[in-house]
DNA sequence: GTAGGGTTAG
C-alpha cells in the first residue's frame, strides 16, 4: 500500500478512470485501518467515494459501496464532490432500479449535510438524472434551486435544465428556456433540435436546423446536430430534404461518423430510397452491426427478403438485432415458415432472443395457425420470466385466437395487468371470428367504460361480430357510431364487413345502395359478399352485375364463374350455367390449386390440391379415406336419426 | 471532470 502522502494520486480527481473497484476495496480498507478516513473533514473520503462510484459502469456493486460509504463517513463531506461523483454514476448506470431508488435520496442527503453544496457540476448530473427517472415534480424543485443559487448563466446547467424539460416537461418552457438564456451553444441548440424530434414534431426540428445554419454565429451544426435533423427528416419522410441535408452535411466539414451515416442511411430508407440508402453504405468503410441492420431492414420493407438474407449471410457479425430485423422482414411478408426457420437457426448460433423476436415470432405462428409453436413460445416466456409486456401479451392473445385456442386467448388476457386499446382490439377481434358475437361486443363496452378509444380495426373486429350472429341493428349502430361519435374514416373493410351483414339478412336495396354511395370504389370483397347475398336470396340481376364486377377486377380468377355458374344452376338456368362453363374454357381460366399448412411436432407442412410430394403420402392418403369413410358414416347416422327411423 | 445522439417490434 502507499504511503497517506501518495495516496491522493492514486485517487484521481476528474475525469481519469480510476483504478479497478477490487483494489479501490483493499484502499478503503487500508485507509480505514490507518484512520485516515476519521478525520474531519478528509479529503480521501471524497475522493474514494468518487473514484469507487466512477470504477466500473457496468456492475450495480461499486455504486452501491459509493453510496454506504458516503452515508457512514464519520463526518460530512466538505464539497459536494463525491457527492457529484455518485450522482455522476447514477445518471448514466444501466441499472434503472438504483437510480429510481438512489437519485433523490442522495441530492436530499447533500442539500442536509451542511458541509457541502450543490455546486456547477451538481445540477447537469441531477437534471440528468431527474429526466432519467421522469420524475416530473421533483426536477421542478431542482429547477427552482437553480434559479435560486444562481446558476441561470451557466450553460452547462440550462442546457441539462433544457434536456429535462424536453424529456418530462413541455416543448414550450425548454423553448423559452433556450430564448430567454443569455449564453447558447452547439449542446443548447443539439438538445432543443433532439427534443422536438423525440416529441414528434420534426417541422420544428429542421426549422430549428435553418435557423441555427443562417444565424451564422460561432456556433456551427455538428455530428449531433445533423444526427438530429437528419431524423427529423426522416420523421416527416421528405426525400428532397435529405438530400438537401446530405449535401449540406457533406459540403460543410461536418465529421462523418459511422453513427451520422447510419442515421443518413435510415432516413433514405425511410423516405423511399434504397438506391441512395445502398450508395452511402458501400461508401462506409468501418459498417456496423447498425449499418448492416440498417440495410437488411430497408430491403426487407420491400420485400426483397432474398437480398435481405444475402446481407446478414454476408455481415461479419450479428447481435439480437439484424436476427429481429430479418425475421420480421419474413412475417411482413407473409413467410411465417421461414420466420420460424430463422428463429430456430437463431437458436443454433446462441443468439439469445428478446421481446421483439417472441412477438415477431408469435406473429409468424398467427399467420401459421402453429399452436404447438405459439404455445412452447408461452411457455419460454414463463420460464424466462420474461415481463408480459403489453407488445407480448397482446401477440399471444392474438396468436391464441388464430389458432384456434379462444379460451387460452381469454386467459392470457386476463393477465395482462394494463391493457391497452390494441390488447382489447385483439381480443374483440378474436372473440369475432370465433363466432363470440355477444362476447365481442360485450368486450368492446367494457373496453369503451374504461374510457379507451376504439380505432378502426376494432370496429372491424364488432362489425364483423355483427356479422356473424346476423346483428343488423346493432351493426348499423356501430357503423354510424365509428364515424359520428369516434371520428374515424371508414374504410373498404368496414364497407364490405356491413354489406355482408345486409346482405346476408336480405337487405339487399340497402346494401346495394351502400355499394353504389361508398366514398372508394368497391374491390373485389364487396363486390363478392354482394354476390353471395345474391345467390343466397336468389336475385340473379343484381348478382349478375355483382359477377361482372368480380370478372373485371379478377379476369384470372377462376373462383367467380364457377360461383356463377352455380348460381344459375341453384335458379334452375340450366342454359345460361352451360354458357359460362363453356366461356371458361374458351377464355382459358385455369383452376387455381389450393393450399393449406399444417404443424405437427412444431414443424409445418404445406400441402397442395393433389400434393404427392411429402415424405408420408401414402400413409397419409390411407388416413385421408379412413377419415372420409367415417365421416360419410357419420353423416348417415345423423340423416338416419334426423329423419326418426333409429 | 459536467450537458445533447443512431439500429429492431406494432
Amino acid at each position: 500500500m502507499p504511503p497517506p502522502s501518495r495516496l491522493l494520486a492514486v485517487l484521481p480527481a476528474g475525469a481519469v478512470q480510476p483504478p479497478p473497484f477490487d483494489v479501490l476495496l483493499k484502499l478503503h480498507a487500508h485507509l480505514l485501518v490507518s484512520g485516515l478516513l476519521s478525520h474531519s473533514p478528509s479529503p480521501y473520503g471524497d475522493r474514494l467515494i468518487a473514484a469507487i462510484a466512477l470504477s466500473d459502469p457496468a456492475s450495480p456493486r461499486p455504486l452501491l459501496h459509493a453510496l454506504s460509504l458516503l452515508a457512514s463517513l464519520p463526518s460530512p463531506p466538505y464539497s459536494a464532490s463525491p457527492y457529484n461523483a455518485a450522482l455522476r454514476a447514477l445518471s448514466s448506470c444501466q441499472h434503472q432500479h438504483l437510480l429510481d431508488r438512489h437519485c433523490l435520496p442522495l441530492y436530499r442527503a447533500l442539500l442536509r449535510s451542511g458541509s457541502a453544496r450543490p455546486d456547477h457540476l451538481t445540477f447537469p448530473f441531477l437534471l440528468k438524472a431527474c429526466a432519467r427517472v421522469q420524475d416530473r415534480a421533483y426536477g421542478a424543485v431542482v429547477l427552482g434551486h437553480t434559479q435560486k443559487l444562481g446558476f441561470s448563466a451557466d450553460v452547462f446547467v440550462v442546457n441539462a435544465a433544457m434536456y429535462f424539460l424536453s424529456v418530462c416537461g413541455s416543448m414550450v418552457h425548454a423553448r423559452r428556456l433556450f430564448d430567454e438564456s443569455p449564453v447558447r451553444d452547439v449542446v443548447s441548440w443539439n438538445t432543443l433540435i433532439g427534443g422536438y424530434v423525440r416529441r414528434g414534431l420534426p417541422k420544428e426540428a429542421i426549422e430549428l436546423f435553418w435557423r441555427m445554419v443562417e444565424e451564422n454565429t460561432a456556433v456551427r451544426p455538428d455530428e449531433v446536430t445533423m444526427i438530429g435533423a437528419v431524423l427529423g427528416c426522416a420523421q416527416m419522410g421528405d426525400l428532397q430534404l435529405g438530400k438537401r441535408l446530405h449535401e449540406f452535411l457533406e459540403g460543410n466539414g461536418v465529421r462523418c461518423t459511422v453513427r451520422l451515416m447510419n442515421t443518413v442511411m435510415d432516413m433514405y430508407v425511410k423516405c423511399g430510397s434504397l438506391e441512395l440508402a445502398k450508395s452511402v453504405f458501400e461508401r462506409i468503410d468501418t459498417r456496423t452491426v447498425v449499418s448492416w441492420t440498417t440495410m437488411i431492414v430497408g430491403h426487407a420493407r420491400l420485400g426483397l427478403m432474398e437480398d435481405a438474407r444475402r446481407l446478414f449471410d454476408e455481415m461479419p457479425e450479428r447481435d439480437v438485432f439484424p436476427w429481429n430485423a430479418l425475421m420480421a422482414g419474413y412475417v411482413q411478408s407473409k413467410k411465417g415458415k421461414e420466420a420460424i426457420a430463422l428463429f430456430h437457426e437463431m437458436q443454433e448460433a446462441r443468439v439469445d432472443p428478446n421481446e421483439i423476436t417472441m412477438v415477431n415470432l408469435l406473429s409468424a405462428c398467427s399467420q401459421l395457425g402453429a399452436l404447438e409453436i405459439g404455445m412452447w413460445v408461452h411457455h419460454y416466456i414463463d420460464k424466462h420470466h420474461l415481463y408480459l409486456s403489453l407488445a407480448l401479451g397482446t401477440s399471444l392473445v392474438d396468436m391464441y385466437a388464430k389458432c384456434g385456442s379462444i379460451k387460452k386467448a381469454i386467459r392470457v388476457f386476463k393477465e395482462i395487468p394494463d391493457k391497452n386499446a390494441l390488447t382489447w382490439t385483439a381480443m374483440i377481434c378474436g372473440l369475432a371470428n370465433h363466432g363470440h358475437a355477444v362476447e365481442a361486443i360485450e368486450y368492446f363496452q367494457r373496453m369503451i367504460n374504461l374510457g379507451l378509444q376504439p380505432d378502426e380495426i376494432t370496429f372491424i373486429g364488432v362489425l364483423s361480430a355483427c356479422c356473424h350472429a346476423g346483428l343488423v341493428e346493432e351493426g348499423r349502430q356501430f357503423f354510424s357510431l365509428m364515424h359520428a361519435k369516434y371520428h374515424l374514416e371508414r374504410k373498404m373493410k368496414h364497407y364490405s364487413c356491413m354489406i355482408d351483414l345486409l346482405g346476408r339478412a336480405g337487405h339487399l336495396d340497402e346494401a346495394e345502395q351502400l355499394v353504389n354511395t361508398m366514398p372508394m370504389d368497391p374491390d373485389a370483397v364487396v363486390w363478392g359478399a354482394l354476390f353471395f347475398a345474391c345467390r343466397m336470396h336468389g336475385n340473379i340481376t343484381l348478382g349478375e352485375k355483382a359477377a361482372m364486377k368480380l370478372v373485371e377486377l379478377d379476369p384470372g380468377d377462376s373462383g367467380i364463374y364457377v360461383l356463377l355458374a352455380n348460381m344459375y344452376a341453384e335458379a334452375n338456368m340450366r342454359k345460361k350455367a352451360d354458357k359460362v362453363r363453356v366461356m371458361m374454357r374458351h377464355l382459358g381460366v385455369e383452376k387455381v390449386p389450393g393450399c393449406s399448412f399444417i404443424e405437427l411436432n412444431g414443424v409445418v407442412h404445406e400441402f397442395i390440391v393433389k400434393d404427392k410430394s411429402h415424405l408420408d403420402t401414402n400413409a397419409i392418403y390411407a388416413c385421408l379415406h379412413e377419415i372420409t369413410i367415417q365421416m360419410k358414416h357419420a353423416a348417415n347416422m345423423i340423416e338416419i336419426s334426423e329423419t326418426g327411423i333409429m
